[in-house]
DNA sequence: TCATAATTACGATTTTGTTCGTAATGCTAA
DNA sequence: TTAGCATTACGAACAAAATCGTAATTATGA
């Protein structure tokens, strides 16, 4: 059976991500040298998370060079999706609504992003 | 020095949390009944919990009965706070607009409700 | 009073995630 | 070729969270 269970990548996993999906890929150098702008692991802490992270499939990576280069399995959009959807859920009772209100009265958006929501909200209603 | 430190639940936390933000306070076994319908941890688990949340300062606890009873020490709306800042910053590169967005076109939202979030939307742009 | 039942307290174990030291491997320049 | 360097591989140590077994404590009813 081929393994479809869905991983919710954690915190460090998160965060190497973040770093892949802005760059597309990355060496393990890369992800690390990134990283150590706001973290203080070592190098084989990096490599070993992104081996982990490799046998998760949270990426995939090439090696027909020595030197390996990563990149993300997951898309941003569905990890969004699915830590948005567990917020909603444990969070704020199931109701997406309420999730929105919170954010929008928490931080503040400009003015043009206020009316990009509006707009967003008026093709919905349709 | 008091310790003004800002815990973060963890997983198991907040479902205890989300039962006695629903009920105001519960007692170890009734917090355990609800837990049960969902997980089948033992009654000492769910104990165990409550004592160590107790010692965070998760949770209240009047012990003048033999039966303590616990109640949520931190609110329910500053903990939806401290995810979704948490969630905007490492998923959302800060954009809580994007977050809005992702979070209005995932689940669907019935006309009521987009309604009423275009009100709270035109009270934030004046 | 005393047996029973339910509770809290304590400590150990397990599991998961994180970190790192060291060995093995492969590349490259002298 | 070979010394030196950067890489990956491996396994162990550590830390945090979750779980549970058992002891100690307290209430209660026969």
């Amino acid at each position: 059976m081929t393994n479809s269970k869905i991983l919710k990548p954690t915190e460090s996993e998160l965060e190497i991500l973040k770093i892949l999906w802005a760059r597309e890929n990355a060496t393990v150098r890369e992800v690390h040298e990134e990283l150590s702008k706001t973290k203080d692991s070592g190098y084989t802490t990096t490599l070993k998370l992104l081996q982990i992270m490799f046998e998760k499939g949270l990426v995939s990576r090439n090696d027909t060079n020595k030197t390996h280069i990563y990149a993300p399995a997951i898309s941003r959009q569905r990890t969004q999706k699915q830590f948005l959807d567990k917020m909603i859920n444990t969070l704020f009772s199931g109701s997406s609504t309420q999730l929105v209100l919170q954010a929008l009265g928490n931080q503040k958006a400009s003015k043009d992003e206020l009316e990009e929501i509006q707009k967003y909200l008026d093709n919905l209603k349709k």
